[in-house]
DNA sequence: ATATCTGCAAAGACTTTGCATGAGA
DNA sequence: TCTCATGCAAAGTCTTTGCAGATAT
């Protein structure tokens, strides 16, 4: 479950973009490529943390960062007043996804259902809008507010 | 321009749900109500505080926080770390619309090209979503984000 | 060797909270 | 009148910055 040797592709990207592979780097990355949650910059320091105790809070941000900046990971924000980062399906294998958000307790559902359908679309707007705005468009953001299953409001309630 | 008593629907609305019409809430909802622009709490609370002078700032954060919650008016994240505030569309009789976000300068492009095509999809995402995760979607969030054309990088830069 | 990266501490920015006063219905 | 809303000040959080020392190449 635990394949730890996992970014060495992870690293080359960072080195191609200039950037130096130090052991705080790749404990980030790590910890990254190793779950599929969305963390917080404190939750990934916590668990970078195990692999590389020396590692402080500053340089997370400042690798997240370096990371967001060259695409190969992911920030949300999902309304609770702290930024979550997730690596880029390029970097894993992984589906492209989008998220469900759960206004009342903070669950984040992943749903990669009807993605295809979604991507042809957001393609083609992408295309437009890139045409008519003069826009170069790098990412897109789509999720869904609501109450997952367990905060949905009851029948006779508010 | 500056239709000034526009609001007494959103009045309405507010007093619908209960709560109470005071200076303060009018300054604020005259402020969004006449603006298409993307405020931050700030910029609410300076303009609010021309027609009310007496308000604070805090004021305005919780009848934000109100107005959000009664889904007059939508709160925007656009990576700059402050909250960005919009009145709903159905108080204004605008269009729907989505926007485009510049990630170097910050500019925001509100954009309802392709928004008839994209609700369509939106709407049947959402259904097959919400009976899959027992999920009651109230509300949904798509932006691109990429480089207006001032700010799009020359041939040979970067 | 040397430019980059790092940790720590402190600063910064936005937002929330406590509490006594004031205002709406 | 009585509850809800407000302003001020202070506190709380997350994030960024400055700087000297450490590290990768």
């Amino acid at each position: 479950m635990k394949s730890r040797h996992e970014p060495p592709l992870l690293q080359g990207k960072l080195k191609a973009y200039g950037y130096r592979i130090t052991q705080g780097r790749e404990a980030i990355l790590n910890v990254l490529a190793a779950t599929k949650d969305h963390l917080s910059a404190e939750d990934i320091y916590i668990k970078a943390c195990t692999a590389y105790p020396a590692i402080g809070l500053t340089s997370v941000y400042r690798t997240l960062e370096v990371l967001v900046g060259t695409g190969m990971v992911y920030k949300f924000d999902f309304g609770d007043g702290r930024a979550r980062y997730e690596i880029a399906e390029g970097c894993r294998g992984e589906a492209h996804h989008h998220h469900l958000v759960c206004t009342s307790c903070g669950r984040i559902i992943d749903y990669a259902d009807f993605i295809d359908e979604e991507l042809v679309l957001l393609k083609k707007t992408a295309a437009g809008l890139a045409k008519k705005y003069d826009f170069t468009i790098i990412n897109h953001l789509m999720q869904f507010y609501g109450f997952c299953h367990k905060c949905k409001p009851k029948k006779n309630e508010e």
